[in-house]
DNA sequence: TAGATTGTTAATCGATTAACAATC
DNA sequence: TAGATTGTTAATCGATTAACAATC
């Protein structure tokens, strides 16, 4: 069911490409344009288009405006998208008032811990204590989550997620987590990126 | 020369797996074992590892010890990796407080930003001008960078960074920065995350 | 030994690219 | 119209998997 994840990244690499192109006041593009940008071939743009419906003129290209429109539709973007953020340590923290997903059709609603010292339900993002998260859930229709939490709790919080019917999670612990039916998941492994950059590194050679 | 990074991060993947089953007392381990803690397959195990020089046992399978060294060789971990934040905003700081790197061989060794009221070159790990990053770069031999700079900088400090010849940037900057032969670059661009699980999720029916 | 597992090759699968007819 | 670009099909490429001989 899930298949590839790299198609729809490369549809948000597009759009924010075209955002782009759009504030610098561009009309129409080409698939070699937009593919150059991206380091990705005119073919590629062309197929990905036609895979999820996205269609031009042959000859005077695509419309950025109409192309942004449909990539909205397929991104969810044209409904806001509320993201509960669990476990409200640094990580977390920084997250919630992160400033980046107001404009993209996000908004982190609450925050949820179990360390008495960090909630506090009047702030501007409230953060609850994480037995309240359940209710909390289903009250507000919550299906996105954020997990920033130790590994220690990272099994065990997910596993109350999926009970919660959340249907897709940013999981920032260091344990790699799988999609199921229910449930998408997609794991940031700063540790592991890391890992992948230094492997690379080394083999560039030191004769500067 | 970039080929595929794929089976790097499945190669972290292996030896975050084998360090856990080292710590719960296992000594040896199958192919088999590996690959279903991980949904891979078995075969995809024993192609990895014969790829990267890794060996096993026909019979016993492979030994937990011995692998975990060979990755660590793979993979830069018996070096001490020294890494610098670019831009010492919330998400830069709370990288700079991560402790999850000690224990991986790296280590935040300095912050660098241009906004002078973070500057604190007196701190754990110290915060200085941007100005000073070059001589920094070149005095400590850094090869490793960390960016957390806003998108509007982002092209400018990551240029200055090649200029000083990094080698490997991890890149939090809502932009896709790309690799050359000089510079490995790894991006991490959350709402874009965020809008491939919202894709997907978009898809899990409703009617629980 | 018999059974199990590796290491490796060949087959399969899927994704990317090349090529080109359609057409604006 | 001539030239340029899409949309799409077929060819290519590379990664994953199946299969099995080697062997512990």
């Amino acid at each position: 069911m899930f298949s590839n994840s790299d198609p729809i990244r490369r549809l948000s690499n597009y759009r924010r490409v075209l955002c782009k192109l759009r504030a610098l006041g561009f009309e129409r593009f080409v698939s070699d344009n937009l593919g150059g940008a991206l380091d990705i071939s005119p073919a590629q743009v062309r197929k990905d288009f036609a895979d999820y419906g996205l269609t031009g003129n042959k000859k005077g290209g695509y419309d950025v405006r109409d192309l942004i429109e449909k990539l909205n539709k397929i991104l969810g973007k044209n409904e806001l998208q509320k993201i509960i953020v669990v476990g409200c340590g640094g990580m977390g923290r920084t997250l919630m008032g992160y400033n980046g997903f107001s404009g993209e059709g996000m908004k982190v609603v609450a925050g949820f811990d179990s360390n008495p010292s960090l909630i506090d339900p009047r702030a501007i993002i409230p953060i609850y204590d994480i037995n309240d998260m359940p209710e909390y859930i289903q009250k507000e229709k919550i299906e996105l989550a954020i997990m920033t939490v130790p590994e220690s709790a990272a099994s065990k919080v997910s596993e109350v997620l999926k009970g919660c019917h959340i249907k897709g999670i940013l999981n920032f612990a260091p344990i790699m987590l799988k999609s199921s039916e229910e449930c998408i998941i997609r794991n940031i492994n700063i540790i592991h990126e890391m890992e992948n950059i230094i492997y690379f590194a080394r083999k560039i050679g030191n004769e500067d």
